[in-house]
DNA sequence: TTAACGCGGTTCATTTATTGAACCAACTTT
DNA sequence: AAAGTTGGTTCAATAAATGAACCGCGTTAA
């Protein structure tokens, strides 16, 4: 019962890292017949869902996606959902945060949920740019994102902002290698004196980061026994926002944040 | 026979303009029975290619599509298909081209395909922002893009890069008639001297467009005897450029360019 | 050289899920 | 209060989905 849902249900077994399957393949992934699969892919093909390669006979998924998603994108944007989610986990935490993504090779803000729990509070430009070697964001970029920008480090100068500013590459090497192994990364007054940042990356198809979430707050509430609380919100606020955007989160990443 | 694909035909009546639809509506427009409309949407609900709002009873494009689209993205990048049909307008035409984006309220340029038919070519940096009222690509946008950025237009200076760069707010809004008269827009030295640029717009799925393409020769090639060429191969290149990015070509817009 | 096996795709009798008219119950409009 | 909506259900009739066997082709192994 359902034949339109498992026709669908084939699309599940393509991934980024298996984006082409072919008919005999297929059908032995969803344990049905071959000509059951053919049909349904054929159905999904003139739809556009589907797109078979001419040449190598393997199937794909269609443009029709593409259309489908500006669709989708239009009447609910994920920025609203992401924002909706934030401000929720701002309720959790009572604190800022904000929403990033890597665009061309600098990390845009996309949006800023500010607290309503405290008076003071910090106050982030939404078109600011974050400083990558500066910021809890940058570094969990840095860390997540596409390897081409750690490399890039290597050549450009960074830019110092405070006292705290990592400008050295070999010292945010290593601070990257920490973040591996803890899922977050921290900056302490690094791009303004006196605020503290607590960030996790959100990922995409292809299980690299494609944007950051972060916390912000006045170093004074940054205290260790707020900690654990922050860091649980952020780890399922991180995972919420990875589905929001499409993303798959790689197995390696840590199923919690521990301090 | 195929209901998977009468199922997923469902999904053609979601637009822009209608993004929701009652089961009773969808029934009418299918020309199909209730119940038979009920069980495919109840099958891509289950898949999460249709949601149902529970307040309302409406159904919608579900959160599936952003997941498919990541992976169709993932596999074959837009961009890439971008690439492929400006290199085909490029060797109809033989002029360099660029497509640019507009992100936050920039133009940002996102593909460059340089001619390889003349020696002579107009050369651009891939990581430039393209100011918006010194070229063909920034009017088409003025034109065709979010009403905001017109507004904004008001309270901005506008810079000057050559003698030939508007920079009175009215001139441009003379300007911008004619190109929504003509669909195409062009640029004569008014960024650099001896530069002509011919542009389209491409389109969101809301009608908007969200980018544009733009043809770049040296002043002495953009002869009246080649324009009607160049336009003909601007307008189908647009055209494509908006299927590919799964956007929707406005009624309003001309059939066809001509000088 | 040949046999075995894989592939994408087809065929067709059997079966099973799809279909649609009629029908609810709950609202709105007239 | 009657008539028309709406979303959703029921169930006998039927049309479409299914799957085992098969085809032709290319690759691999003997």
């Amino acid at each position: 019962m359902g034949t339109a849902l498992n026709a669908l249900k084939l699309l599940d077994f393509f991934s980024a890292s298996r984006p082409e399957i072919g008919l005999s393949q297929l059908a032995r992934l969803a344990g049905a017949n071959k000509a059951t699969v053919l049909r349904h892919l054929r159905s999904m093909e003139d739809f556009g869902l589907i797109e078979q390669n001419p040449m190598t006979k393997f199937y794909a998924i269609g443009p029709a996606a593409i259309r489908l998603a500006a669709l989708r994108e239009a009447a609910n944007p994920r920025l609203d959902a992401a924002r909706l989610r934030m401000q929720t986990a701002m309720q959790e935490v009572g604190e800022s945060l904000h929403l990033s993504f890597l665009e061309k090779d600098i990390l845009q803000t996309a949006l800023v949920v500010e607290t309503t729990k405290h008076t003071v509070r910090v106050s982030l430009d939404p078109t600011e740019v974050m400083p990558i070697n500066a910021t809890a964001s940058g570094l969990s970029m840095l860390c997540y994102g596409p390897p081409a920008l750690k490399s890039q480090m290597n050549t450009d100068q960074l830019q110092g902002f405070t006292k705290e500013t990592l400008t050295d590459p070999d010292q945010i090497r290593a601070q990257i290698e920490t973040i591996r192994r803890r899922g977050w990364s921290n900056s302490n007054g690094s791009y303004e004196l006196g605020v503290h940042g607590f960030a996790a990356p959100i990922f995409g198809i292809d299980r690299v980061a494609i944007g950051t979430v972060a916390f912000a707050m006045p170093e004074n509430r940054a205290t260790d026994n707020r900690k654990p609380a922050i860091l649980i919100a952020l780890h399922t606020l991180a995972k919420d926002l990875t589905a929001i955007f499409g993303g798959q989160i790689p197995d390696s990443f840590p199923p919690a944040f521990h301090p």
